[in-house]
DNA sequence: GCCGTTTTCGGCCCGACTGTTTTCAGTCG
């Protein structure tokens, strides 16, 4: 049982309930412990089996909650779940994915017409029986119907790096509008998540300045859901959802805080401020009871006015980020600028595109001060990979490069690495003697991705173990909206690394973004070091490192967490400290 | 159902847009 499908469960006692018209507060319990169940980095199941003390420091999930996830690890069911499911069939979910479907709909339309799915609400909707209900009338059955088609059509979250290809030019678009001042990314695009649900934008303009206007007239708007004065939702033709929300310059601080995030983030700063006599919203900081207006301009001046210094995007989850900042502990996130070199790229020795010249040039252009070549070993017989006399090549190959550099007084060095196969019984794909002559040893899982989560973690564990390993390369296999990560027991991984001085890696590349942010943050609250590497298969394949970032920065991650922010001989002692 | 720089009881973020409403509920951000 995976925390993923216990915060589903939670999710849905919490529609259940809501479609039963129960106490709000109490839905907002379930759904809020089921969101951060979803976001914690630790595995219930092995946390209950072990009998860890920690679910009790957990906010948001208390006696009840508590109990229902023993129980769910230890039956695989939750009764009061089931029980709610004999009540109300489990296809009637799926209605609230219909956009302008809420909870008090659902009922209505299963009470009075007893529909239980969408393809029921589609009949009913296209027989004209909708209007008939309270409350509702041609419109909505319009607008039920298109709905539908929407959510049929809808290719769900994006991933960043292709969500930014269309955010990019709205903004500029955007900011071509007669009277705008600002305009700026927002919501999960700004905080710099995986997956992006919608474009969210905000436009800061001066009064009687027609931005919606133009905004709805944007050539690559396919429909427009709803305009208001300052609020627009459209979907673009891409498929993706974009919302604009327009504000007076002075708002312009505390609008950007609220269309940021995130939303629990959000309603923790809000309850902050409650309790300090004050009222935030999104046009600025409020006195509670003579609602004079306090702050509102930057976001500095926001956060200042609740008593908090500002707090970076990609940590605002409500993940402890508000503790740290009230303790003067927010973390100095680390930045691109930090990075020294990147120690997973690929050549057309293997299945990259580029030549390690090619390699080599675009590093330096790059502004790094070494790269290891990390080519893929022979179990990877697709990317036709090296066997032990084909890395002895390359060394030579390679040492022949640096000679060429120290003549011309360059202080470039190329370091000479592997990324080599771990085979299903744990052992690795090369002799430990050629191993033993490459700087760089990256180790990662390419094949049998379907074994237990036993099986896998004693796998990885051997190989951390194996005393050659330096780095495990893109430690889940997960492919983002395409391959699940394989079952495997991050903890004990990650425990198995910090004892044998072995790096994980952040692999960069935007379908991969192995660990992710959660497990980064975990890796480095366990003092596990990590390596952001571009795993590049192609000299442009460089520049994905922002992503790398990125996810780093929504990991909490430090300079000093991660190795490639050091210099060659600092790196280098690291990596022989084994 | 959860929680406590006042609280173990009584609160729980705050506002925009739409449709059907004759004054606002539902849904969404
Ligand atoms: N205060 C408050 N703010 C909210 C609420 N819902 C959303 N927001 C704010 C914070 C969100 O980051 C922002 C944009 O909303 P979205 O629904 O687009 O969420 P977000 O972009 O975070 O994630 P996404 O990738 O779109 O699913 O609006 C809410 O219920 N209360
Ligand atoms: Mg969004
Ligand atoms: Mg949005
Ligand atoms: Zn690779």
């Amino acid at each position: 049982m995976e925390n993923i499908e216990i915060a589903k469960i939670f999710h849905e006692i919490a529609d259940l309930l809501e479609i039963k018209n129960e106490n709000p507060f109490r839905v907002r319990s379930y759904r809020n412990a089921g969101h951060v169940i979803a976001e914690l980095p630790e595995n219930l199941k092995s946390i209950v089996e072990n009998d860890e003390p920690i679910l009790d420091e957990i906010s948001g999930i208390g006696k009840s909650i508590h109990e229902k996830i023993v129980e769910i690890v230890k039956t695989g069911k939750c009764k009061f779940h089931d029980e709610l499911l004999k009540e109300l069939p489990p296809t009637i979910l799926e209605l609230l994915q219909v956009s302008g479907i809420g909870p008090k709909k659902v009922q209505l339309l299963y009470k009075e017409l007893g529909i239980q799915s969408v393809s029921d609400l589609e009949k009913a909707a296209k027989a004209h029986k909708i209007h008939t209900l309270a409350g509702m009338g041609e419109k909505t059955e319009e607008n039920i119907l298109k709905a539908i088609e929407n959510l049929k059509q809808s290719k769900g979250r994006f991933k960043l790096g292709i969500a930014m290809t269309y955010a990019v030019p709205l903004i500029e678009y955007l900011k071509n509008i007669d009277g705008v001042i600002h305009v700026s990314e927002a919501g999960s695009l700004r905080r710099r998540k995986e997956t992006i649900g919608d474009i969210d934008i905000l436009v800061a303009c001066k009064k009687g300045s027609r931005v919606m206007d133009r905004f709805i007239a944007y050539p690559e708007v396919r429909e427009v859901l709803a305009k208001g004065d300052t609020k627009s939702t459209v979907i673009l033709r891409c498929g993706l959802q974009a919302d604009v929300r327009v504000l007076d310059k002075k708002s312009y601080g505390a609008a950007l805080q609220y269309f940021t995030g995130s939303k629990a983030h959000n309603i923790a700063i809000r309850e902050r401020a409650k309790k300090m006599g004050l009222k935030v919203s999104e046009y600025g900081v409020f006195d509670e009871k003579t609602d004079k207006w306090i702050a509102g301009e930057t976001e500095e001046d926001v956060y200042r006015a609740v008593g908090l210094p500002w707090i970076p995007p990609e940590i605002r989850e409500n993940a402890g980020e508000i503790e740290s900042a009230l303790n003067d502990k927010l973390p100095h996130l680390i930045d691109v600028k930090d990075l020294k070199g990147d120690l997973h790229v690929h050549t057309t020795e293997t299945d990259g595109a580029s030549t390690l010249d090619e390699m080599v040039e675009s590093a330096i252009k790059q502004g790094y001060e070494y790269i290891a070549i990390t080519d893929h070993s022979k179990a990877v017989s697709i990317a036709h990979g090296l066997d032990e006399k084909r890395v002895l090549r390359q060394i030579e190959e390679i040492d022949k490069l640096n000679k060429r550099f120290t003549v011309y007084g360059s202080r470039f060095t190329v370091l000479k690495g592997i990324e080599v196969d771990i085979k299903a019984d744990g052992s690795l794909d090369l002799d430990k003697d050629v191993l033993a002559k490459l700087d760089v040893v990256a180790a990662a899982v390419h094949s049998r991705f379907n074994m237990t989560e036993g099986e896998m973690t004693a796998r990885i564990v051997k190989a951390i173990s194996s005393g050659i390993v330096h780095i495990i390369a893109h430690p889940t296999g997960r492919l983002i909206n395409e391959r699940m990560p394989y079952a495997v027991n991050m903890t004990e991984v990650l425990r198995a690394t910090k004892m044998h001085n072995v790096i994980m890696e952040l692999n960069s590349y935007p379908d991969r973004l192995d660990l992710n942010d959660i497990h980064c943050k975990l890796a480095k609250e366990m003092g596990v070091m990590i390596a952001i590497s571009t795993d590049s298969h192609s000299r442009f394949h460089l520049e994905n490192i922002r992503f790398g970032i990125y996810t780093a920065r929504r990991g909490w991650l430090e300079k000093k967490d991660v190795l490639n922010t050091m210099p060659l001989n600092k790196a280098l002692k690291i990596l022989k400290r084994k």
